[in-house]
DNA sequence: ATAAGGATGTTTACACTGGAAAGATATATG
DNA sequence: CATATATCTTTCCAGTGTAAACATCCTTAT
């Protein structure tokens, strides 16, 4: 142990959880370690074990609080669009953009814990919010389906296609310039 | 070397990336390891650098073939459908679920070598395919784009999104049951 | 036919990884 | 103050991808 931090760092928790997040953009996720967030925290590599158990749950700490962002964040810019909760969709699409990896890692099947109470509840609260976009731009999906209908299925996987290919670049740049998601609705409501 | 087997394989390439494909269905993108492949068709653990130069350009191999084999199979259902091509989809979310851990990578940032001339023709390809069952079913987004429009971007994030979602098991399978994409498409244009 | 050279595999070595186990230190609780 | 618990370190191990040097086979030109 050099110099004179404490034995005791105090805030691991919250730390290794920033540094796995800014690493994971830097690195991807497969470029990311334990033994990296853990130096740039400045602590032993084992730290981690007591507040995580192991690399799946820091990643699945991270991603949780991940999903939480995205959610606050498609609240807000709803709100300040004058309540046209659609505008969630734009804000779900730059969160996507400002932060591809971890996006991705929000859907990666084998290196989180997925049944993660924390986890799951984050998921759900998305879920209800793109419900409501989806309510606001009348899919039903022919039948009205209250809930986890065919319209709620058919929004989040037309978005969720749209961030993980576009993050991509799977799409040519040319031919993005100038609409958002919204333009692209099949229904064509966008403003 | 034990046993009395030949010092040239003959067909490493090829037997290794079928191994990989098995082991990468079985242990996941991130329980694959070039040492397991090595073992399992007989060879050792670095034979493979001379074929695929390393991890990625192996991963690279292995999911250009699955966008070869996609491609295929969303064209034979087509015909076998009466030359409806949108049936193609039902092709598609077929692969995906029966290769959830593949079509996972299929759609990977950070393990391929995304610039690579053969797999970069294979996304074309099945680009090419997707775009033809935007023209059947009429998503032209508005202002009929020719090559690369809004329809074809919204299609394709929708079938992508679904594949994705689904196979990470995303929503209550006691929604799923009697429909197929087909229904889902905001359209409606089914049978 | 045969020698030369390229293609294909092996052996060895190394830095890096996640995790287990045991010990050290600080904090909390009686 | 004493004891227990939480937190962190040290040490160790099996497993990983990759590079370098070497071995073996095949092809091809003479």
């Amino acid at each position: 142990m050099t110099e004179d931090r404490k034995y005791h760092h105090g805030n691991l928790k919250r730390d290794f959880v920033d540094a796995a997040r800014i690493l994971l953009e830097r690195d991807g996720v497969h470029g990311l370690s334990l033994r990296k967030c853990a130096e740039r925290v400045g602590v032993s590599h084992t730290a981690p074990k007591n507040h995580f158990g192991n690399m799946a749950g820091l990643l699945t700490a991270v991603v949780t609080e991940g999903y939480a962002e995205l959610a606050q964040k498609m609240r807000s810019e709803a709100e300040d669009r004058n309540q046209r909760r659609a505008h969630a969709l734009q804000a779900y699409i730059a969160f996507a953009q400002e932060n591809p990896a971890l996006y991705d890692l929000m859907f990666s099947r084998d290196r989180l814990i997925s049944d993660d109470p924390n986890l799951m509840k984050q998921i759900g609260t998305c879920f209800v919010i793109l419900s409501d976009c989806a309510t606001d731009l009348g899919w039903h999906g022919g039948s009205a389906d209250a809930q986890n209908g065919k319209g709620q299925i058919a929004l989040w996987s037309l978005v969720h296609g749209y961030a993980q290919l576009v993050t991509a670049g799977r799409f040519k740049k040319e031919n993005m310039q100038g609409w958002s998601i919204l333009d692209i609705l099949p229904n064509g409501s966008a403003d």
